[in-house]
DNA sequence: TCTGGGGTCCTAGGACCC
DNA sequence: TCTGGGGTCCTAGGACCC
């Protein structure tokens, strides 16, 4: 049987979750802001149309967006989470394997369903009936090909009315010619760095790298692009991954709210990192056995003295207690931290991550402390019932100077009770 | 004044072993 | 004085994604 993949993906999500509960900006352009409302990470179709890019500094679009009436919101990532759980949940009834890619998107196996269109259509209107979320649906032979189909259903006519394109339903020849009029750099895998390079080479449009020698460009590109042909041309490389892997690294790092030099706020804001890193660890039964420490100031800051600098701490025993993991990273720290700086940036990074169940003792550690254990899930369960940093350790209390800008959230609506939306 | 955060995969090169 | 080659593991860095 044929297979057929489905890419479902939802348009402008955070600026259509923020619309969803004030619906007076139907029509009126909306953005929202990366974390510390550093950037511009999402934007209405109205808002695109005003030619505000993507990723563009807030501070330097700030006097353009107040002159159009650009709605403004920083990110609300507890609404947005939520909303995508939603979506998710309705999307699954539509097909038998579901692989979530991302927040805004999945992929749904639509191999041996009888009229695959008919069926995206009654998928979207329900997903726009019970959420208030419009999504697109690319269909293709591949997970590559489904991608490419969900940029036609949002760019492309004859697919843009409807929001649903099916690169399977079209004849050789017609999606020969589409292929034709799609640059490179459009294709998912090909990035900023890789599109100049096949153009130098005489490879400009889809149609060309579908026919490219792919073992020639294999050489200097690596099995990726090997693939992407491949999938380009209908052969599926990429298998649908239903269950969502635990994660092999876990990164906790943010930009200040205001740059730092002094050694206690640092402390502060890394000792948090931890515990939000330890957190994410627990919460899929995992233990790590390395921390990076990472300290940068503001790259933006031409003038300003630079400095960079990470540190790795190895513990004798995977872990997964804050006490341990806090000790470390203030141990890395100490190590790479030089007065004299303003530092923009801070983080760590949980790696080498297994399962807990293996319990790979040293022959010098000490036994398992039960007491231990069960006072680090009490802590859980309060952070889980009562909110994250309800229960914090002393050091994150040294400084908030790290803290994150946010001065244009919208409320929680659908996580928290105190923000509940008023229907008057 | 103000420029995100969190991930994955792949590759090359070094260390080490037999 | 001559000083292999293949395999594995690990790490750093690059590229990409949303």
């Amino acid at each position: 049987m044929q297979p057929l993949m489905a890419l479902v993906d939802c348009n402008n999500f955070y600026a259509s979750c923020e619309r969803i509960f004030q619906p007076k900006l139907e029509g009126t352009p909306i953005v929202i802001l990366s974390n510390n409302d550093g950037c511009i990470v999402s934007r209405s179709n109205e808002a695109k149309a005003l030619g505000i890019p993507m990723g563009a500094p807030y501070h330097e679009w700030k006097h353009e967006l107040q002159r159009h009436r650009v709605a403004v919101f920083s990110s609300n990532y507890a609404l947005y989470g939520d909303m995508s759980r939603r979506v998710m949940n309705i999307l699954s009834r539509y097909a038998p394997h579901q692989e979530i890619y991302s927040i805004d998107e999945c992929f749904l196996d639509f191999t041996g369903i009888a009229n695959p269109e008919a069926h995206a259509a009654t998928l979207r209107a329900d997903i726009r009936k019970c959420t208030g979320i419009p999504v697109a649906v690319g269909l293709g032979a591949t997970k590559t090909l489904a991608k490419l189909a969900n940029y036609c259903a949002k760019k492309r006519s004859p697919w843009l009315n409807t929001g649903i394109c099916n690169l399977s339903a079209l004849t050789p020849d017609s999606l020969g010619l589409l292929l034709d009029s799609i640059p490179v750099s459009e294709i998912w895998g090909v990035g900023h760095r890789t599109a100049p390079k096949l153009e130098a080479r005489g490879i400009r449009t889809l149609r060309q790298l579908a026919k490219a020698d792919s073992k020639g460009l294999r050489k200097s590109f690596g099995v990726v692009m090997e693939r992407i042909i491949a999938e380009l041309n209908g052969t599926p490389c990429l298998e649908l991954e239903e269950v969502c892997p635990d994660k092999r690294q876990i990164l906790s790092s943010r930009s200040f709210g205001e740059l730092i030099s002094d050694l206690p706020n640092l402390e502060a804001a890394i000792a948090n990192h931890v515990s939000h890193g330890v957190e994410k660890l627990r919460h899929q039964h995992s233990k790590a056995t390395l921390i990076t420490v990472f300290i940068r100031t503001s790259p933006f800051r031409r003038r300003d003295p630079q400095y960079s600098a990470h540190s790795t701490v190895t513990l004798t025993v995977p872990s997964n207690d804050i006490g341990v993991f806090q000790k470390a990273a203030n141990q890395g720290l100490q190590r790479i931290y030089k007065p004299g700086f303003r530092y923009q940036k801070a983080g760590v990074i949980l790696q080498a991550i297994e399962p807990e169940l293996i319990r790979q003792t040293d022959l010098f550690a000490e036994p398992p402390d039960e007491r231990r254990e069960q006072l680090l899930k009490t802590l859980d369960r309060i952070n889980r019932q009562y909110g994250r940093e309800t229960l914090r350790t002393a050091t994150e209390l040294l400084g908030t100077k790290w803290h994150m800008r946010q001065a244009l959230r919208s409320p929680r609506y659908t996580t928290c009770w105190e923000e509940l939306p008023w229907v008057g």
